[in-house]
DNA sequence: CGGGAATATGAACATCGGGGTATATACGCC
DNA sequence: GGCGTATATACCCCGATGTTCATATTCCCG
């Protein structure tokens, strides 16, 4: 309930925020698109307003949700350290098998033996 | 445990992550570094192990956890789509901040209009 | 004004995951 | 071989969370 990633740890309230990530949606139209059940929808959307991942506009009967950037850019800064480390992992793994046997091959993963 | 969110939904997760980023550390390292028990650092580990975050090389007695990046690398794919929806988001509001008190202009990479 | 659509909320239930304790396994050293 | 260190595993407990069903609320419209 805290944390940003524990809020997307759920899989369809990713699904949710994907959604919204191309428009924004009334809560019905989430419903539909997700197949996800009427009051599912609500309780993801009421946990991801509570932890300002969207926000609603409300619109006679309707609600209709939009996407707020700022959880995830918390997630994304949390990332950052990291990506440092893997663009090295990659051209160090490329250069690596460069020199190993110049043909375009494509890498493997953990090969353990 | 499926998804990778769901792994790093977890705060000691992340601590331990977050260490690694600086450099491998045996498992009894971890524990102090972090406070946490060791059943609590194995268990986590292991977690970390078979979701691909971490892979561990067996010195002695020791096991010698480091990072490894597939993981993070598909949080961070997830993450994409958003990403231009945020930057838009800054844009408009530096853009309102200048209408209120010009600044002397940055360079900006794209000059519209 | 009354019915029905759209959405939210509450209660009961089951599941899952983390913490702790106890114990097992592996290894190095004397 | 026996001990101490380092790490992993099994088991139990408990709280948190998602799902479903039932119901409440709000608003449109005929």
């Amino acid at each position: 309930m805290e944390s940003s990633f524990a809020i997307i740890a759920e899989p369809n309230r990713r699904a949710i925020l994907s959604l919204l990530a191309s428009s924004e949606r009334s809560v019905g139209e989430i419903e539909r698109r997700l197949r996800m059940p009427q009051t599912s929808a609500s309780k993801h959307l009421r946990i991801l307003r509570e932890a300002g991942f969207v926000e609603a506009r409300v619109e006679a009967q309707r609600r209709v949700y939009r996407l707020r950037p700022e959880p995830l850019m918390e997630v994304d800064a949390w990332l950052a350290p990291f990506r440092r480390f893997w663009t090295a992992h990659v051209d160090a793994l490329e250069r690596h098998l460069d020199r190993i046997e110049p043909k375009p091959a494509k890498p493997r993963k953990g090969n353990k033996r």
